[in-house]
DNA sequence: AATGAATGAGACTTCATTCAT
DNA sequence: TATGAATGAAGTCTCATTCAT
């Protein structure tokens, strides 16, 4: 591996992989609690207590650094529903338990969901956010549209109700972590239920 | 009436009221479509026409501008919702007519949901994004706490409930504006609909 | 007298003339308190409560109401001079009244002795404070000039030594006034014997 | 050590210590010659020839950086008065040594005499001044104190008589390098010989 | 691998001055 | 005469990025 090869297609040793890391975690939380431009490359570098060169020899930009936080959330994330919707067979359970687990994720990841929101603004990074969300819609829409087939909710729209889905779980990791407000069980309880009853149509099922 | 009196306790003429409503739309297409810090102070004057000291008569910096813009847009959108339950009396008409107005005004201003996305991130925007929130959830959570008194609807968190409506709203905004997507009237009615059964628990209830 | 006259040429009606005299005492006071260029020509006309157009009316430039302070301080200043002397004809009292009442007005005017300062530090003033300098300086030096003449002290350089003196008197007026030290009469004393005594060359005179 | 560590604390290696000296002699005759204001930190760094991050790399503001040449002139006029009284014992002597070394070094310094002008009348400035006025007056007044102790001269305000003397100096290096006159070495024995005799009373002495 | 000095375009903002009203 | 909106050159300062060491 050449030294000169661009930051991208680097193999990292261990401890480069650490520095990556420190770097990546650092980031995150300042543009979570400064923002993204307001962030300067020499606070990151200072914060991990690293030289300035350091930084480009991992990324190739500032941009390049948000990018590569916000795809490893989104592959963590997935990573995360894939796993609590292991074993589950009932699409409506499948649903449930996605809901449930993206709630989870998303409240317990609130620098991310701040990222995320300041990179739909930005087109250089809302182009990867479009990708992601239609990934992520795509893994809902693909459970309502299971439910569907098989009878259990009314035919209609599924990416469209697994938008809506979507827009649940965001909208409440904002105002209940990012507005600084309380959050408990209780409210993912009547979230997970809102959706449910949303989609299904009826009270009648009771979340697990 | 003095000449050092700050941009906001400023008395306007018609023309600078008019110059001034020039420089906030641009500003809001340039925000949106470039994001706040790409785009330049310089930018806006000259797409407006006029030289860089105008904008620091009618703003006090680039910040103050951006508050002001998401300020009228919040007053607008209220204005629009408190428009359409003119007349209506029953909290679930007045809450259906609410998410209608709001999903109608949203997808009518995408740039504005942009500028709201990127408000949140940082603080000194976040502020005021929180005390707006505070006020478009009560808006939504009366109607709802009104039905769960009426015992129309099963008791239950009713600003859990108001938040998950508006981040249906706002996400489909943003998925089906913002995205660049096709959004027809029917997304709204299934969008409607979702809400509708989220709070109110069955779906006998037809949208008109 | 046309309208369109230069402001310089411009005969004032009595409120003109009041007028003129309120924005030279308002910046002098802004000039000496936060300096001449902090200081904008907005807040002069603010603190008299005009607009900027009447500024522009009475003086051609901000630098133009500067040099017109200064022009009248100098005036000021000889006329004291001048009476503080008249009736004197010995040429050792002459000087020591000049000294007396130089450093009396000094004092009494920190503020020009810091526009004064500020003037020297800018080749569009200093060439008028070099001006102003000449005229001080020889009105001493011809008291010493003629104290030697009539051999009262010995020969030596009068124009040396009258900038001495000038010097004494400035500096305690900065030291004692500007420093915000207190400042009293034995002060002034002292003052006048040391520039006595410098000059003269023997401590037999007792200052009046 | 840190990138963001403020430029006050900074370790400089060779190169540094050069640039940075270049940047304040640079500045210095740029002040002097145009005043702090009219000159441009542009033209500072156009003028050394490097970009305009260097400036702020070595201070933290144009403000800093006047306030770093003023320290320095301090410190150089003070250790210039130490090496010449070094040796000397009588105190008359050393206040002789130590006015004329202030005299010479101020005449060769007309420049330092034009920032320090400016920097009274700006507060940010003055408060420096002020506090340099002090050090220089009490180094004077010391030798003034001890002549009085030793009988040599009669008790008075060493204070106000060290304040005069500094006026002599500070107004002989305006008169005749600031204004462009020229001055000899005659003119710098009558300025010593007007000092001493005002503060020792008596002609008899003479300067060696 | 690492450092941090250096770059310089460009950001935001101020303000002396003009001029239509 | 008087106002204050408008101008735009110029000012100070920041920061992503590069590169000699």
């Amino acid at each position: 591996m050449s030294v000169t090869s661009s930051p991208n297609d680097r193999t990292l040793t261990t401890r480069g992989k650490d520095r990556r890391d420190a770097l990546m975690a650092f980031a995150t939380t300042q543009f979570a609690e400064k923002g993204f431009h307001p962030t300067a490359v020499s606070e990151i570098v200072d914060g991990v207590g690293v030289g300035k060169g350091v930084f480009y020899w991992y990324f190739s930009s500032k941009d390049e650094l948000l990018l590569n936080i916000l795809r490893d959330a989104l592959r963590d994330l997935r990573r995360n529903q894939n796993r609590a919707i292991r074993g589950a067979d009932d699409p409506i359970q499948c649903l449930e338990l996605g809901i449930r687990s993206t709630l989870t994720w998303s409240i317990e990841h609130p620098e991310v969901i701040r990222l995320v929101m300041f990179a739909w603004t930005e087109e250089q990074f809302a182009k990867d956010m479009r990708r992601g969300r239609r990934i992520v819609i795509s893994d809902t829409a693909r459970h309502i549209s299971r439910a569907m087939d098989a009878g259990l909710i009314e035919q209609g729209d599924a990416r469209v109700m697994a938008t809506a889905v979507r827009g649940v779980s965001d909208e409440l990791a904002r105002q209940f972590a990012i507005s600084g407000d309380l959050l408990d069980d209780s409210v993912i309880e009547t979230a997970v239920r809102f959706c449910l009853r949303g989609v299904v149509g009826d009270s009648t099922r009771t979340p697990t």
